[in-house]
DNA sequence: AACCAGGACGTGA
DNA sequence: TCACGTCATGGT
C-alpha cells in the first residue's frame, strides 16, 4: 500500500465513521455569531459558502484568529468584531490596531492577530476577490503568504474555504495521524504533505474542504497532543487490512 | 493547576 | 536549514 492509497482509504474510512462534517464555521446568517452556532460551536450550512464577498472576508478572518487557537475563542472574536462595526475591509482599515487588538482579545496572540488583519485588509484593498478569481490558484496562494501573519496553513485555508480552491490545508492534527501511522516521517514539511495530498486526490475543492474537516475531527477525537497513545482504532484496522471497513466504535 | 487548542515569526547556531 | 522561544485567551 503506497501513501498515495493510504490517502484514499483514510478518507473513505474517516467519512464512513464520522460523516459529512458540512464545514467551514462562518455566520450564514445576519443574525449574532453566536446564536447562529450549533453544539458545537461550529457554524451549520457551509457546503454553498461563500456566496459573497463578506462571507469570504469572515471566512478568512476566522482562518486568522482560529491560528493555534480553539475556534470557540476565534468565534467569540469575530462576533466581538461583528459588535464593533469592524466587520468590513474599510473598518478595520480605518481602525487602530489597538482597536482590532481589544476586539479580539479572545482569540489570544491579540496583537500579532490585529496585525496581520491590518495587513491582510491592505491586501484586500490592492487585491479585491474579484480580482483574486482571475488569478491561478498558486499565484493567489503566492501572494498570501506575502502577508505577515498569514503562513502556509492560513493561506490554503482561506484559498480553500474562502476562495473554493482545491488547496489542500495541511495541520498539525493531520501530520500527526498520517506520521503515527507510519504512512509519512513525523518530519516532513508542509510543503510535502501537501503534494501527497494533492498528487493522491482529484482537485476538488469540496473534496478537500470535506477531507481536512474530517482529518480535524479524528484528531480531536483521537489524537490530542499529549497522549494519543498506541493505537487508533478507526485508522489502523483499515490500513492494514486495505479494505475500507466501517468500524465506527471508538 | 497544568495542559491544550485547526500557527507564524524571529533568532542564533 | 533548523531547533527553539515567543505570542495569550479560555476550556478541561
Amino acid at each position: 500500500m503506497t501513501p498515495r492509497d493510504s490517502v484514499l482509504i483514510v478518507y473513505q474510512v474517516l467519512l464512513q465513521a464520522y460523516g459529512p462534517q458540512g464545514w467551514w464555521p462562518v455566520r450564514h446568517t445576519l443574525g449574532s455569531l453566536r446564536n447562529a452556532c450549533d453544539n458545537r460551536g461550529y457554524h451549520p450550512g457551509c457546503f454553498d459558502i461563500p456566496g459573497n464577498d463578506q462571507q469570504r472576508l469572515e471566512i478568512a478572518l476566522g482562518a486568522l484568529l482560529t491560528q493555534n487557537t480553539a475556534w470557540t475563542n476565534a468565534s467569540t472574536a469575530l462576533a466581538s468584531l461583528a459588535e464593533n462595526g469592524k466587520l468590513s475591509v474599510q473598518e478595520l482599515l480605518g481602525a487602530e490596531t489597538e482597536q482590532i487588538a481589544l476586539a479580539i482579545r479572545s482569540a489570544g496572540y491579540y496583537n500579532q492577530k490585529a496585525r496581520a488583519i491590518k495587513e491582510f485588509c491592505r491586501f484586500l484593498n490592492q487585491h479585491p476577490f474579484a480580482v483574486l478569481a482571475t488569478k491561478s490558484t498558486s499565484d493567489v496562494r503566492k501572494l498570501l503568504l506575502q502577508v505577515r501573519g498569514i503562513g502556509p496553513e492560513t493561506a490554503d485555508c482561506i484559498l480553500l474555504y474562502a476562495l473554493n480552491r482545491p488547496s489542500f490545508v495541511v495541520d498539525a492534527y493531520t501530520r500527526r495521524i498520517f506520521s503515527h501511522l507510519g504512512i509519512v516521517p513525523e518530519t516532513i514539511k508542509y510543503d510535502s504533505l501537501q503534494v501527497l495530498f494533492e498528487a493522491s486526490l482529484p482537485p476538488d475543492h469540496a473534496l478537500f474542504q470535506e477531507y481536512h474537516a474530517l482529518l480535524v475531527q479524528h484528531g480531536k477525537q483521537h489524537y490530542s497532543r499529549k497522549p494519543h497513545g498506541k493505537g487508533d482504532a478507526i485508522l489502523r484496522p483499515a490500513l492494514i487490512s486495505g479494505t475500507p471497513e466501517k468500524n465506527g466504535e471508538n
